[in-house]
DNA sequence: ATTTCATTTCGTCTTTTATCGAAATGATAA
DNA sequence: TTATCATTTCGATAAAAGACGAAATGAAAT
C-alpha cells in the first residue's frame, strides 16, 4: 500500500534517474547510450533502469541485440502519469536537461557501443 | 539546482515522514506526540522532523517547553505547496492515514510525555 | 555451432539512511 | 539558581543504496 508510494518517490530520488526519464522523453535509448550520457558503468545504468521499470515509469522493448527503454505512456497508476506529464515542473534544472537533450540527439549507438 | 528536487523526493521517501505530514495536516503536534503515534524514539522523530523542515514541508513554533511542528502553509517552492495540497493523491493508503488521524485526536501531550 | 556483443546478474565496496540510547541543550517552574 | 523535562545532538549500529568490474545470459550474425 504505502510501499508503492515509497517506491515512486524513491525512484525519483536520484539525479541520474531523473535525467534518464527526461532523456527518454526525447527519444528511446538503449543502455549504452545512457551510459554515454551519464558517464556511468553499464551495470549501474542497468540497475537504475530496473528501478524505474519496477516503479512503472518506463518499459522495455527488445530490438535485435539492443534493449530500448521507453517512457511508459499507459501506466495504470495515475500518480505515475501525473509525474511523467509534469516532469519539468518537478525538475527545476532546465539547463542540465537541455544539455542532455542536445547530447542524446548526437549520440549514435553504433559508434559508442564499443 | 537538481539537488533541491532530490531533497524533496527524498523527504517523501519514508513512510514515517509521510505519516507525519498527514498527521500535521490534522493538527499541530510536538515530538513526543509523534513519537507516541509512530512508536519511534524521540531522537528518531526529531531527525525525521528536521528532514521535513529542511525540505520546507513543515516549520516549527515554540510553545513553552514544547516545540510544535506545523505544516508550512506558505512555502516559497511551488512544488512543496503542490505536494502538500495533494498529499492524499500521492499517498494511496487511506486506511493507515485515517487510523493515525483518530489516534492523534485522542493523544494528550501532558499524559504521554513521561 | 560458434562467435560477437549488448545487457543483466553477481560479489564487493563505500556512502547514506534509519534507528537507538545517552549526553547536551534550553526553557519553565519551583 | 536549581530542578525538571521536552527536545536536539552525538556516537554507534544495522540496513539500504549507488557504484564498479567480472562473470553469466541471450540474441544475431557468421
Amino acid at each position: 500500500m504505502i510501499e508503492q508510494t515509497i517506491k515512486l518517490f524513491k525512484a525519483l530520488s536520484d539525479p541520474n534517474r531523473l535525467r534518464i526519464l527526461k532523456a527518454l522523453q526525447t527519444k528511446k535509448l538503449c543502455v549504452c547510450e545512457i551510459k554515454e550520457l551519464l558517464g556511468l558503468a553499464n551495470s549501474t545504468v542497468s540497475q537504475h533502469l530496473s528501478i524505474l521499470k519496477d516503479a512503472s515509469f518506463i518499459i522495455e522493448e527488445k530490438q535485435g541485440k539492443w534493449v530500448n527503454y521507453i517512457i511508459n505512456s499507459n501506466p495504470s497508476d495515475v500518480r505515475v502519469s501525473s509525474i511523467l506529464s509534469a516532469l519539468d515542473f518537478w525538475i527545476g534544472d532546465k539547463e542540465l536537461i537541455e544539455k542532455d537533450k542536445s547530447i542524446i540527439q548526437v549520440i549514435d549507438r553504433i559508434t559508442i557501443c564499443e
